[in-house]
RNA sequence: GCGAAAGUGGCGGAAUUGGCAGACGCACCAGACUUAGGAUCUGGCGGGUAAAACCGUGGGGGUUCGAGUCCCCCCUUUCGCACCA
């Protein structure tokens, strides 16, 4: 075996080995983009297994945030060690590029949207590269360009074809000063953010909506599914859909003689999850805007007075999102109804706590088995009675049951009285009768409700797609013929803070012929929610250019599903339902066949300095600019995994990255100073042959458990701290040998094989410096494409082990006896221990607990 | 109020299944090398002690030969939900 001795002669002049990220950096920056399909992904019909990862898309605000720089290194690490696993992957990149804070910048800086937002992105994608991220750019993908939103067009006329999108009033926030209609963040406290003493207002409005609510049970039970979506996200989508089963039921409303001539199915339809608590209804309780209500309460103005104020309180509520924080309240109309299960007579009451958009806006009151109706009926002083008790079936009545179970009815086990018929059945098969006998005697079934709401996707807003509708006269609503998209959104258009939607003074926009009758028609001037382009976007990298269709089926079908998505939990809700809705709809139009979008889903936390999140306003923000041109692209994303594990919050320290710059220049320095032996060495050798010194041993088999370490994370649970801190005490572990090298005593297969692969193992965290060692080394081919280093477990493993003997569970002592020393062995060793013997002097030897490779526990008495 | 996650040195964080608490990094201290550097290398670094003993993972109980890890009660922080009938 060839020693280092005669190669250490040829060692580079110290002032070489000195890290400079800058000029590594630049040089390999600029040879990168020499190669514009240096990672580009194959084509679908590739042999290779696929892996697609994607990063959630950016808003081109202007620049990268560290949040950017965290979400992007998670998924570039990622990717690259996937690619060194021989997967074909996909990595592209894109951006959200329509939406507010473009027309905001135009009103601000009288720069047109389109040209601001373009260079926002020309800016961020250069910080992108400059950072090393390794996306497919040909793939890339601006939501604001025709040629991607022709496709929400023509995604719009799909849903509007099949009865999926449809037109419906609904309230709006809207700005009397502005007058113009806000989106929901531009109202604070009630009032315009422009405007701070002005109120805004609710104008209902003609809006589009998607009928999300469709596939409201398909997405509700598909959650399950989704295995490798953090539980919490999951948690979240279930309450956002809010599935909930219960019963309708009628309540007739009774005549009064003013009525003798009113329709016999006048009626007050409740909704309830506990119909088996009916015959315990002791009221009726409507929701203040409840349709019925004006009928009920007739011309009475004392009434419609209380009644206003109820949606006064209720309005208030909710605009400062506590509705549950009022106080109960609520007026008696007078009316009765009669409860179709014991034909009773009782009052209907307006309240404040019934909410009109949820269930039917109308309850049953049952008070002494429902918090709220209990503290309702206090106030009112309304009946309660008891009808469920907690006891079981066949169970013999106990002593002052009736008033014991006031209230605190949801044991599973408990049973009727006072019921009639369904006196003494379980609460549970009496809700399964008394749904069935409400159905049989039509006046009830059995319903399952969602809080989900259909889509609202209709902006007031300039800067988004154009909704490819017309409004004719004579024809009514008219989409755009499917060959006439693009609608393209005029760029002429003049922002100002006066009037509605800029495109709605501008005639050249507005006035079309109809394709249908050829007379006069209006286009919509509303565009979409820019959260329709961050439903499908993902496809359409699978096939980018595409001219003539939005995606193609056979590609997607090689792409989908995402393998692994990752960004912020604030996305939890919105963006990842409505995904997985477009999904579902794609779906069922036959342009894919997966039922959901993203197989494993990723959340990283925030990036935290001080305590608080990086913004502007708290003045705490750290520029990734900044840092790179400080410590590097490679240290500044090695920090971002470094210093936390990626699902937790990060507290970013300047001295970290510091920390990590000096790990960086260590390997550095270290590789290039033996970069010769490497060079000279076969590389085949891989440092397995023959008899090895201990030293040389002991790095061969720290190597290999640290490549069993990284690739252990990779594969698992995604601890990249923990990663990057095996592969900092590798190389202190070279460090500890680098006296010998220099002696002329080490094995040069070893010390060559333990570069390269330490190498290998850096090159999904710091790709820059991986590339240029890598080189450094004599190796032609790029690091990328290079198989990752597999890890031989003889190798990995202790030929020692060192055990702690624990006397009575306190550490006492320790020997080491080989590794696969049998149990008796090691118990022989531990008690012959000098301090064993010591300790157990005149003692009693109780039991003595051997667990193989972990310790030895003594017990005396 | 309900639900979830978390609480470990001066700081960020390790300890994957109950088995040596504090890996790795930062900060700090000491030394080496020094035509001096915010460079590099070596060593130290939970508290406590002369050294030990001993005490230490938010607090209090428990299970166990052995608990940061499991069970019970409580406190704090963060996140989600919050009249959803």
């Amino acid at each position: 075996m060839s020693r280092t001795q005669s190669l250490i002669a040829n060692q580079p002049e110290q002032r070489e080995l000195r890290y400079d990220p800058k000029q590594i950096e630049e040089k390999w920056f600029a040879q990168w983009q020499a190669d514009p399909a240096l990672y580009a992904a194959e084509p679908h019909d590739s042999a290779r297994k696929k892996f697609y990862v994607l990063e959630m898309l950016p808003y081109p605000s202007g620049a990268l945030h560290m949040g950017h720089v965290r979400n992007y290194s998670i998924g570039d690490a990622l990717a690259r060690y996937m690619w060194m696993q021989g997967y074909n992957v996909l990595h592209p990149m894109g951006w959200d590029a329509f939406g507010l804070p473009a027309e905001n910048a135009a009103i601000k800086n009288r720069v047109p949207p389109r040209q601001w937002t373009l260079k926002n992105i020309e800016h961020m994608k250069s910080q992108m590269k400059r950072l090393g991220f390794a996306y497919d750019w040909n793939r890339e993908v601006a939501t604001c360009l025709p040629e991607y939103y022709k496709w929400n067009q023509w995604f719009f006329l799909k849903l509007y074809e099949k009865g999926l999108a449809y037109r419906k009033k609904s309230k709006v926030n809207w700005c009397p000063e502005c007058a113009t209609v806000l989106a929901n963040e531009q109202v604070v406290d009630g009032c315009c953010w422009r405007h701070e003493e002005t109120k805004v207002e609710l104008r209902e409005l003609e809006q589009w909506f998607v009928a999300t609510t469709r596939y409201a049970e398909e997405l509700y039970q598909e959650i399950q599914k989704l295995e490798g979506w953090p539980d919490k996200v999951r948690t979240m989508q279930r309450n956002w859909i809010g599935r909930s089963e219960g019963a309708l039921v009628d309540f007739k409303i009774d005549k009064i003689e003013a009525e003798a001539e009113a329709k016999t199915d006048d009626k007050i339809t409740v909704f309830t999850t506990r119909i088996d608590t009916i015959f315990g209804a002791t009221s009726v309780q409507l929701a203040p805007e409840h349709p019925q209500v004006a009928r009920l309460i007739g011309g009475d103005a004392e009434l419609r007075a209380k009644v206003d104020e109820l949606i006064g309180e209720q309005g208030k509520a909710r605009e400062a999102g506590d509705i549950g924080g009022i106080e109960k309240h609520g007026v008696f109309t007078g009316r009765f109804a009669i409860n179709p299960f014991n034909q009773e007579k009782v009052p209907i009451w307006v309240a404040n706590y019934i909410l009109m958009d949820y269930g039917t806006g109308a309850i049953m009151s049952v008070p002494a088995h429902d918090e709220r109706d209990y503290e309702f009926a206090k106030k009112y002083d309304l009946e309660m009675r008891v009808v469920i008790l907690p006891r079981r079936v066949g169970e013999p009545p106990a002593e002052g049951e009736e008033e014991h179970a006031l209230l605190p009815y949801t044991e599973k086990e408990s049973l009727l009285i006072n019921s009639g018929e369904f006196n003494e059945l379980s609460n549970q098969e009496a809700i399964e009768k008394m749904s069935r006998y409400a159905e049989e005697h039509g006046f009830g079934k059995k319903t399952i409700t969602y809080r989900l709401k259909d889509w609202g996707v209709s902006r007031q807003r300039y800067w988004g797609t154009p909704i490819p509708m017309l409004y004719c006269a004579a024809c009514g609503v008219v989409p755009v013929p499917e060959d006439q998209l693009p609608v393209i959104l005029p760029e002429n258009a003049e922002i100002t803070l006066q009037g509605s939607s800029p495109l709605s003074r501008m005639p050249e926009f507005l006035n079309v012929p109809c394709p249908k009758c050829g007379g006069q028609a209006r286009r919509e001037t509303d565009t979409m929610d820019t959260f329709v382009d961050s439903s499908w976007y993902f496809y359409r990298y699978t096939n980018p250019h595409l001219a003539d269709r939005a995606l193609d089926t056979p590609t997607v079908n090689y792409w989908f599903p995402i393998d692994q998505y990752i960004g912020g939990v604030e996305h939890a809700i919105l963006h990842l339902i409505y995904s997985r809705f477009w999904t579902k709809f794609m779906r069922d139009i036959g342009l894919v066949r997966n039922d959901e979008p993203v197989t494993r889903l990723f959340t990283q936390g925030m990036v935290i300095k001080d305590g608080a999140k990086m913004s502007k306003n708290k003045g705490n923000v750290v520029s990734p600019d900044d840092m790179v041109a400080r410590f590097g692209a490679d240290s500044t994303r090695m920090y971002a995994l470094f210093a936390a594990p990626p699902d937790r919050d990060l507290d970013w320290q300047e001295a970290g990255v510091e920390g990590v710059h000096r790990f960086i220049s260590r390997i550095y320095r270290f590789v290039m100073r033996y970069a010769h032996v490497a060079r000279e060495t076969n590389a085949a050798a891989g440092g397995a042959s023959a008899p090895l010194s201990p030293s040389a041993r002991a790095i061969q088999r720290k190597l290999h458990q640290t490549i069993r370490r990284v690739t252990d994370d990779f594969q698992g649970r995604w601890h990249f701290n923990t990663c990057v801190a095996a592969i900092m005490e590798f190389v202190n572990e070279l460090y500890s040998i680098d006296e010998e090298i220099a002696a002329g005593n080490f094995p040069a297969e070893v010390l060559a094989d333990a570069q390269r692969r330490v190498v290998l193992l850096l090159a999904p965290f710091a790709p820059y410096v991986a590339a240029e060692l890598w080189q450094a080394l004599g190796e032609p081919d790029s690091i990328l494409r290079h198989p990752w280093p597999e890890y031989d477990p003889a190798l990995a493993k202790e030929d020692e082990i060192e055990y702690p003997i624990q006397i009575n569970g306190k550490l006492r002592s320790r020997v080491s006896v080989p590794a696969d020393s049998p149990e008796e062995f090691v118990r022989e060793r531990a008690l012959a221990d000098e301090k064993v013997q010591a300790a157990a002097n005149g003692k009693q030897m109780a039991k003595i607990i051997v667990v193989p490779g972990k310790l030895v526990n003594i017990v005396l008495k």
